[in-house]
DNA sequence: GAAAAAATCTACTCACGAGTATATTGCATT
DNA sequence: AATGCAATATACTCGTGAGTAGATTTTTTC
């Protein structure tokens, strides 16, 4: 009964969907690649040769898979912004205290900037981008901040979070969560997790001792 | 009786003193003009060219006054960090609670941050600057850590600073206070200070409602 | 099995920008 | 007056790296 698709799983000859799949494949681990060489030496300092070698394959390769250097950027971003778009969905849709989740979608900001691609976001600057890919990019950074800033008003409105300037106070959170795209070393002693529950804990209570 | 002064003032033939000054200031008009260009452009889309044009010369009065561009950066970023350091000095010289010292500082940092020389500081990462230039970026970008972090630990000490773990507080203040170097605009409604004041307001009491 | 399409390579072009060789002018020191 | 140094310019070199042309091989489709 399970024989057709043990055959099909082991068969040498893809089909359409699985040579798309493959297709998809190589593209996702040029991205990775690329990304992890940009966070490491920077982006001008990587070269599309370099990324090219460390996969063993010519750079005309990257070049059928993705159009130039400016959209391998922008498609590294664009993945890490996905995932900070899809924290402040879940967090959004979330029931409770408004305070429970802007918590919430803080810690998962947090632990995305520590990750490649989000780390990419930080990293980035708009002068790196074709004037086209920077307002994709500002387009879609502008939304985090939207949600990120409609999740503090939503706690000011229900009197569970402290705020006399939401725009402010959401810079200041999103400075605080995004720098360890700088620092944070996954080898080091904590896990992504503890350091983003801590760091939000401290945002949170404040330094200044409470009664 | 004030002569001799007068017509010294407004002689044409400068004394060896004063050459000496006009030569640094062309010095420094070199960094400033560089460094708006970087801050604004960004570091590898600024070439030289562009700087000496802003300033109505050729390029080889550059390397006349700096010895090249990895030179010219490590001047601007050099310049931001002593900024920091005396900050940094001038709070730890500061009697008082720690919790107010701390304070200080942090205002001052975040100020710093949001003026040329600091944003350059903030905006400027490692694989920008030749090996041996980022070795000397790095150390003084450590003594400044350190300044935060001692700070800290006093306040800790006299219980006028709560910090679980003075490491990861020195990080996430440090994360919140440097993001004004990518966000701030002098040109919009907020001052330096008053944006600073309420950054640091936020920081020091979280945003969980105080009872 | 032939034709078309996909995947990949080698070997180029071309622009840009850092840095330099060298000339010129003028002030400074003797 | 002669010599030398400071300041500046013009006009180059030269490396690097993005992007491309065109050939080659493999796979898919008919």
């Amino acid at each position: 009964m399970n024989e057709p698709p043990a055959q099909k799983a082991k068969s040498p000859f893809p089909d359409a969907a699985q040579r798309k799949a493959a297709r998809e494949a190589k593209r996702e681990a040029v991205l990775l690649a690329a990304v992890r060489m940009f966070n490491e030496r920077g982006f001008h300092a990587t070269s599309l040769d370099d990324v090219a070698l460390s996969l063993g394959v010519s750079k005309p390769t990257i070049y059928h898979y993705l159009g130039n250097k400016d959209q391998v950027l922008l498609e590294c971003v664009s993945i890490g912004l996905a995932q900070l778009q899809q924290a402040a969905e879940e967090a959004r849709r979330l029931p409770g205290a408004g305070i429970d989740r802007l918590r919430t979608f803080l810690e998962r900001y947090a632990q995305v900037n520590m990750d490649d691609f989000g780390r990419c976001v930080i990293r980035t600057g708009e002068e790196l981008l074709s004037p086209a890919s920077a307002a994709r990019f500002r387009a879609k950074k502008r939304e985090i901040d939207d949600a990120l800033r409609a999740l503090i008003e939503e706690g000011v409105a229900d009197g569970t979070v402290a705020a006399p300037d939401a725009r402010l106070l959401a810079f200041t959170l999103a400075g605080a969560l995004n720098w360890p795209a700088r620092w944070f070393d996954p080898a080091g002693p904590m896990s992504r997790e503890d350091a983003a529950r801590a760091m939000v804990d401290v945002l949170l209570q404040g330094f200044a001792p409470r009664p």
